[in-house]
RNA sequence: UGGGCUGUAGCCAAGCGGUAAGGCACCAGACUUUGACUCUGGCAUGCGCAAGUUCGAAUCUUGCCAGCCCAGCCA
């Protein structure tokens, strides 16, 4: 541990606390509150989280911060357990703040005796129009100075029932005129009479996280607490119940906060999954448009280009607005090496080899990754009908374009040049099919096409569809849960018919769809006889 | 306007008193039967601004400016 080289701010100060605490292992959590789908931005901190701890060779505790019962659940238990795995990362305990409800509970008594802790009958309005703004300072409860047994008389009372919610709270005794509004008498227990997912009707009063999760931290000897920046207010608070909570023994966990992820044009807050899943504007929690890692996963993305996307991104306290490309950056790297090529026509015409004897197929061969040592390769069968892309030809070029124009030339992929002579229309102007001829002696003519396109053989190929994904909100638009039906793009899926060779079915991983893009078959929907592919991300484009 | 925090390239981000790492993006070129990949080169005389200390400042001091967070019996 003497001579590890901290790459960013939390490490240094891991590395003093070491030398100064003379802390033996490095214990870190990861916290979440079962109340919803893991996203990108808890990948960002569960990466920070576990990976602090094994670079000091430590480890993380997963602990379900479950102390509000109204809105949690066992089934979002599993669903991020089942995340934290799909990521590969192992944790060494698996907790939940509500195994600790005695512990803390006996600290609300301890706080209590010492006259530090006090019942407190004012509603929840009254409090707040007590705790004063951020410039004038709180008044007290009249509460405030109640005697200690009467405190625990009350307090038991509390636990035992006998209040209807929102009647009694029990509040530390810090400071109304606080400059830091957390520490002006902050609400520690509250009552809720909510049938809890694991306790079930064993309490009626749950601890506040400000309240449970230094409690927590300190009983499973967590060093070090990450959490993100908005919690820096309440980190005197943590301080100040890990100070006075007599019950808590051994080092003293630390809160470090670090800031959170934010994505250019991606909005990753509760709210607005709940709004669009409820409306249905998406295909659930794992729609390929949502920001979760079920929505990745379903996507084609894999867990080592999510940790990847989080170690590029770093760790800092400054406030910053992550570029979605350097995630697509990591997709394509790693697909890059890894994905099975494989011919697809996403968007087909027809093209007919009028010199091409139409009873014959010939095998050709298209290698996996030309650029990857030895990459597998596979044949394709090559015959008179062909599709092709959609857009590798036009009519009236471009200026650089390079494929298939009228009279022009070009390379098909593994097999001939064709020259094309011929566009046949239907009867509304849309081109029907090409008429193109094999230049069987290019060479010999010097003509050296400077495109290559990809192809397929229509009777050896597969009807199936694909699917491209893009930004759930119209370009530009912010989240307004108000105007939300007006800032859906309506473009945010795209469906095409599109043709495939037959070996690609059988391609259940990541592919390449060659010069097109990386594309996976869609797990949830696509069934024998109608496949569906989704696309994972684009190539990078210089077209 | 109280308190807490942050400002280094288009976007992230190292740097911790000795003269601006790296990644993504972008640009130029080479290679290419994927306009991908790969390779080569380019990309901050300047670190929010202004003074000061120093032989020397992104790093220390002071003063400004800008942005973010906080007034749940949510986490």
């Amino acid at each position: 541990m003497e001579n590890i080289t901290p790459s960013n701010f939390i490490e240094q100060e891991i590395v003093s606390d070491i030398k100064e605490k003379g802390l033996k292992t490095i214990v870190t959590r990861f916290p979440p509150e079962p109340n919803g789908y893991t996203h990108i931005g808890h990948a960002k901190a569960i990466c920070i989280d576990f990976m602090t701890a094994k670079k000091f060779k430590g480890y993380t505790n997963l602990r379900m911060d479950d102390t509000n019962p109204s809105k949690e659940s066992m089934h979002y238990v599993k669903a991020l357990m089942n995340d934290i795995k799909w990521l590969g990362f192992k944790w060494k305990h698996m907790y939940y703040a509500s195994d600790y409800y005695e512990f803390i509970y006996d600290c609300a008594i301890d706080l209590i005796k010492q006259g530090k802790a006090f019942v407190c009958d004012l509603s929840a309005d009254e409090i707040s129009a007590t705790r004063g703004t951020l410039t004038e300072p709180g008044k007290e409860s009249p509460y405030r100075n109640r005697s200690i047994e009467e405190n625990l008389k009350l307090f038991e009372d509390m636990r035992a029932g006998k209040f209807a919610d929102g009647t009694r709270t029990l509040r530390a005794k810090i400071d109304m005129a606080h400059p830091n509004i957390n520490m002006r008498d902050p609400v520690i227990y509250r009552i809720q009479h909510v049938r809890h997912f694991r306790q079930g009707d064993k309490w009626c009063i749950y601890p506040m996280y400000d309240f449970a999760h230094p409690l927590s931290d300190a009983h499973e000897g967590i060093t070090h607490s990450l959490c993100s920046l908005e919690f820096e207010d309440h980190r005197p608070l943590y301080n100040w119940v890990i100070d006075n909570c007599r019950l808590i023994k051994g080092v003293k966990p630390r809160q470090i906060e670090f800031a959170r992820l934010n994505i250019d044009g991606t909005v990753l807050s509760k709210r607005y999954f709940i709004s669009i899943v409820n409306k249905g504007y998406v295909d659930g929690w794992d729609d390929p448009r949502m920001p979760t890692l079920a929505g990745f996963r379903r996507k084609g993305y894999t867990a080592n280009s999510i940790k990847e996307f989080c170690k590029r991104i770093g760790v800092s306290k400054s406030n910053s607005l992550v570029q979605p490309h350097i995630l697509e950056a990591c997709i394509r790297e790693e697909l890059n090496q890894n994905a099975t090529r494989v011919v697809a026509v996403v968007d087909p015409i027809k093209v007919n080899i009028t010199n091409y004897d139409s009873a014959k197929a010939e095998k050709i061969k298209i290698s996996n990754n030309p650029t990857v040592k030895n990459s597998k390769s596979h044949t394709m069968m090559f015959t008179n009908e062909l599709y092709i892309e959609r857009e590798d030809f036009m009519i009236e070029p471009t200026p650089k374009f390079f494929r298939l124009v009228p009279n022009g030339y070009v390379r098909l992929m593994g097999a001939y040049v064709i020259k094309c002579d011929e566009v046949v229309k239907d009867e509304n102007g849309n081109i029907d099919h090409l008429n193109c001829s094999i230049v069987y002696d290019a060479k010999e003519q010097g003509i050296k096409p400077k495109g290559t396109i990809h192809w397929l053989s229509r009777k050896y190929s597969e009807r199936v569809r694909t699917r491209k994904y893009g930004n759930l909100l119209k370009e530009g638009e912010v989240y307004e849960e108000e105007i939300l039906d007006k800032i859906i793009n309506p473009e945010s899926m795209i469906e095409k018919v599109s043709y495939v060779e037959p070996s690609a079915l059988k391609q259940k991983s990541n592919m390449q769809f060659v010069r097109m893009g990386y594309y996976i078959e869609d797990k949830k929907l696509s069934k024998k006889g109608d496949r569906i592919y989704i696309e994972t991300v684009s190539l990078k484009d210089s077209k």
